[in-house]
Order: C-alpha cells, then sequence, then structure tokens
DNA sequence: CGGAATCCGCGGTGATACTG
DNA sequence: CAGTATCACCGCGGATTCCG
C-alpha cells in the first residue's frame, strides 16, 4: 500500500485517513485540556462526590496550590466540575462533578483500570534492553 | 471505595476514599506517559496501519520533530508501539501499534468520541461568563 | 528520509509569604 | 479555609539547523 502514489499529489489516502483532520483539530483542544497532567487525577478524585479544596489537595499528593487552583479553574470554565463557594464565615468551598464531567470519568475511570491492568507490563517493557525496535533487511 | 469511610470524621468526609492511594501511584505514571501532549495523538494515528515517520508528522499538524522523535521513542519503550527499519537506501522506518497499544487506543477512541461529542459544549460553557461557580448563602 | 543536536522561551514545579 | 502573589529553578516543548 505504501505511498508510491502519494509522492506528490495524491489526494487519496490509504490507511493514513484514521483521524479525519477535522476532527485533529478538536481531538487537540480536549486533549490540551483533559490530557494535562492534573486535570484527569482531579476528576477521578471527585468521583466520589462533592469535595472541598483542601480535601482534593489531600487526595492528591504532589500538587500544589498553584496548579491545583489552576486546575480546578480551569475544569470549572469547561463546565466538567462545579464550584459551590458556601459565604460561611470558615470559607467552605465544595468542588463536584458535573454531568459532563462525569461522562467523561467513566472514559477516566476505563483508563485507570487498564493503566492498572497493564502499568507492570509497561515498566517491564521499560526495562527492557532491545526495546520492540526490530531491523528488517529488504532491498 | 469503602476503605476509609468509617474511620474518618464523617463530617464531611464520606466520599473522599474515591482513589485508594495505592493507585494514586501508578495511575500518576501512566498518565506521565500517555497524558503528555502528543501520545494520544499518536496512539490514535497509528490505528489505521502501520505508518512511517513523516507520515505520522504529517497526520499531526503542530508537531515537530524533536517531540515526535521523543513520544514515539517513549512508547517504543513502553511497548505500546513497534518501531521496524528497514535497511533500505531509502531509509524506512514504520511504526505500527503492539497489542498493548492496541488495548489502550480503544480507551483513547472512547475519549475522541467523548471528545467529539461535546466539544462543542465545553467550547459553550468556556464562554459563559459567570462559568459554573455559584455562591450559597448559610450561616 | 529519519533523526540528532542546538538554542530558547514559556510555563509548570516548589516553596514561602500574605490576604479575605 | 481558600485561595492569591511572588520568585527561582528547570524541564517541556517549539523552532531551526545539521548529519547519517
Amino acid at each position: 500500500m505504501q505511498d508510491s502514489a502519494a509522492i506528490g499529489m495524491a489526494a487519496s489516502v490509504g490507511p493514513c485517513a484514521s483521524i479525519p483532520a477535522d476532527h485533529m483539530d478538536l481531538i487537540r483542544q480536549v486533549l490540551d485540556r483533559v490530557g494535562d497532567k492534573w486535570s484527569m487525577l482531579v476528576i477521578a478524585v471527585l468521583e466520589g462526590g462533592p469535595m472541598r479544596y483542601t480535601d482534593v489537595q489531600r487526595q492528591i499528593p504532589g500538587i500544589y496550590q498553584r496548579m491545583l487552583t489552576h486546575t480546578l479553574r480551569q475544569l470549572t470554565e469547561d463546565g466538567l466540575i462545579t464550584r459551590t463557594a458556601y459565604a460561611e464565615v470558615p470559607p467552605r468551598v465544595e468542588y463536584a462533578l458535573a454531568p459532563l464531567g462525569g461522562g467523561l470519568n467513566e472514559i477516566v475511570k476505563q483508563l485507570i483500570g487498564w493503566a492498572a491492568d497493564h502499568h507492570d507490563e509497561i515498566r517491564a517493557n521499560r526495562s527492557r534492553p532491545g526495546a520492540a525496535t526490530s531491523s528488517a533487511s529488504r532491498t
């Protein structure tokens, strides 16, 4: 199949048409949102129900206020989570999964499940010297 | 999700035990891999079958050699994709989805499907002034 | 064609201090 | 308690050039 026909113009696409290119843009946009280091983690953590700021922070070791605030704000702006501020004397703010974020959470859960299922396999592969690189001689 | 629900203070920490904390680490590891800017995109693109270096680059507008090479190497090391180098006069290297990457691709496809399904909704939310922030007055 | 080497800026990381 | 502000540091990633 190669690209012998795709040398120059060749508008026809063989197996390369996996992604319709008009989807590329929106995929990029979404991946830039949820694909960052913390968003999915926050969504996964919020699955258990509404949670306060410090609770989220406690649930995610290694995250810092700056990023937590930033991530929470991003997700709130996107409508994936909701932010409820209680005007009490001890300020309380609770974050919860919005319906939109709930749908994403289903996928995140699958990703986590996959991760738990294959993380050892991945680690084993990473330890391999030759890796998965194979050389084929062909004239 | 029932581990620390009982031993908590029970005041507001009921559902906080969503992530067992022993999973946090591996989730982080996997997210650091596939959650970067390009990995999922490469996997999604490779779904259509084996592809050459430049073909992948053409399929992903905006990616540069540095990141493409880096991402491909990462994924190869992890065993998610395979790299086959043909020792020909015009050097040809083909990347293809490994079984492991194929499994991940199923999830990536769902994520893409979700993205295509809700990207306009997200964009609409982002344009909203008040966002999803609600204030509740409570003594 | 495939990739390494290089330069460089932006932004995430990490800590600390401060406010409402 | 829930952030905001500031800063130093450093690595990711963008962009160009060069090499096998």
